[in-house]
DNA sequence: ACCTGAACACCGTTCAAGT
DNA sequence: ACCTGAACACCGTTCAAGT
């Protein structure tokens, strides 16, 4: 039976259509989805409950690698440049995926960011820990601290992407300082 | 005649509805603003040619009072010390009026804070301004740095506001320090 | 079981008719 | 001139019918 497949097609059309037109200006309508991943509309929803649905499964596959990339730098380097290079990071991926940062509602993102700090809580308990430990970052600031902070990430526009962001992540890591 | 009355008190009626209506969970209903501030859908159009046109009249409304204090602040205080009380009065803000920085669109924020750096701008070139002055803040940061750096402040919970917008700002501050 | 797409619901916006 | 509110447009979501 080749239908089992179909299905996991389908989620996989879904998302890479969706990864594709939140990029685009405008707002990622799901209709648009549907066409661009040539299913029904109700088919997006049986893989999908709602809106937000759609986006958190976005938003999760996005986020693994700056999770993965946490423990690399950790071993790699001393605990302030391992951090520097994650926002670096961090912002070269919102830079890029910024769309799908900007879609998901604050709901989902304080969702994913709290309960059990959730994967990029963890990445950033790893670095935030390896620097207080070290004596050399603050000890009083936790990982929703840090992405509340990156919120900024979100708004800047791209044209003044290259000038302004590199500065605003110093200063970032300047008030992490001890 | 009344009519010309009637006009400016229907104006004051839509933003008075407004400002009440999106300080309450969730989204803004412009239907529901009609309806609050008893005036039919045409006439709030009348008065504001669309969403972004209404959320931006109240923004600016709201926005006047912190410009105010900016001058206060420098009169009074060393550059640090202004920063950081200003800092808190904008939190303050946020907290009650966080509803109003919600709704406003990017369009409208980044309109609104680079176009002449609008009066928030102002502000905020006065109080960096004095500081670098002295010599005791970083001379590289511009307003939108601040604006960016603030957005936070749009996407903190109430229930953990106490505990956090405190180190928040504490670590903002630090990381303007020269 | 899974899929399709027409139909429904909701809300921003417009406009014909009233004063 | 200004106002009203029904009507329209758009898009998220549902569901009857098809395979």
């Amino acid at each position: 039976m080749a239908e089992r497949s179909d299905v996991t097609r389908n989620r996989a059309a879904i998302l890479d259509a969706a990864r594709a037109l939140v990029a685009e200006p405008g707002e990622l309508r799901l209709s648009a989805v549907a066409k661009r991943a040539g299913v029904g509309q109700g088919t997006l929803y049986r893989h999908f409950a709602d809106r937000d649905e759609l986006l958190r499964a976005l938003y999760e596959q996005e986020i693994d690698t700056l999770v993965a990339l946490a423990a690399t730098l950790i071993e790699e380097h001393e605990p302030t440049e391992a951090l520097r290079r994650w926002f670096a990071q961090l912002a070269a991926y919102a830079r890029v995926k910024g769309g799908v940062i900007a879609a998901v509602e604050d709901s989902v993102w304080a969702d994913l960011s709290t309960r059990t700090h959730g994967k990029l809580g963890q990445a950033l308990t790893g670095l935030l820990g390896a620097g207080s430990a070290a004596g050399v970052l603050r000890d009083d600031v936790d990982p929703r601290d840090v992405i509340l902070l990156s919120w900024f990430l979100a708004h800047v526009e791209a044209e003044e992407w290259e000038v302004r962001v590199p500065r605003l992540l110093d200063v970032l890591l300047a008030g992490l300082l001890r």
